[in-house]
DNA sequence: CCCCCAACTTCGGATTCAGTCGCATCCAGG
DNA sequence: CCTGGATGCGACTGAATCCGAAGTTGGGGG
């Protein structure tokens, strides 16, 4: 019973490990988030219905989501770039404002020469200078930042789980 | 007609241009993956069978895919960084190599004073030294890295065109 | 003016989804 | 060893959804 104090952690404890057969479900859903619940069950062993539980319980405990996924390019954002921050003093703060802004697809603490790293995606380039020079470098506990302006996007996977 | 042509090409010319009812429906799709091409039709104001249409023709077109994302550290997946790249000469072959690689879950060509940036995603420490040292730093065309290893994602979303 | 193409709607049948039930398994405690 | 509770699975049923085909409309281009 002690133990199960353990279970109503969000995240990084041991138990919500993912069993062999549900990462099959996830690897069938990466394929294709539509697949009919009957097809996946065949592909992984199990009927209907079970593969329909496991699917809700992995949605409501946050493991996966399943969501359209776009090329940006194709819906009118043509500037990206990657940002490194320097900050002084807590992280937090200035983590919470980049994560509270649209603009700010990803938003990573990160150790290195960077305390932060975030991807912006604009519509184009004044968007862009708008976003970094306005709004992310006035931030207050921003030190410095050093930006990295998309050229071209080699790859983009989300495959997580699937090797 | 001249401008037809271009109609051939892949992706970057302008004519697929996403009209504001498919941005609609993308938008839909990206709350839920799963949501009823119905339920969709009556948000954006079209029947059942004109959703599925254009929801084809999006994911036949590349614009879109319905797929399932995961949290990588409750599928296993505990060590995460971002590594910038400097490259001797062309770009192309290291941008491919690194593609090809299953750890590299994101790979892009930047301006700045990194040319590519890469995202590692790898079980364990071991991995993840292995990766970048063994299988990257040895990519002909490698001058120089620096890594940047996760620390705590704060914010990821696909929400792109949802603004 | 007519033809053609693209996009939409309607429609019916097959499939799939969403509950619910009973059963087997597994564990903890007596 | 045996019992009680919880969990996960398969089977079943009605309702909702998906899917393909066919018919309709509107707007260029010949």
């Amino acid at each position: 019973m002690a133990s199960r104090s353990a279970d109503s952690r969000t995240g990084n404890g041991s138990p919500p490990a993912v069993d062999a057969v549900s990462l099959a479900i996830i690897e069938q859903l990466q394929e294709d988030g539509r697949r009919p619940y009957a097809a996946i069950g065949k592909a992984v062993g199990l009927s209907e219905a079970a593969v329909r539980q496991r699917v809700q319980k992995l949605l409501d405990q946050g493991v996966m989501q399943i969501v359209a996924v776009t090329d940006p390019l194709t819906v009118g954002f043509r500037r990206q770039a990657m940002v490194g921050i320097n900050v002084e003093g807590d992280l937090d703060p200035v983590a919470e404002a980049l994560s509270a802004m649209a603009e700010c697809e990803y938003v990573v603490m990160t150790a290195g020469s960077f305390d932060l790293m975030v991807e912006i995606v604009c519509e184009d380039d004044d968007h862009l200078l708008e976003t970094i020079n306005k709004r992310i470098r006035t931030l207050p506990g921003v030190r410095s930042t050093e930006s990295f302006v998309y050229l071209k996007l080699k790859k983009q996977t989300y495959m997580w789980g699937t090797r």
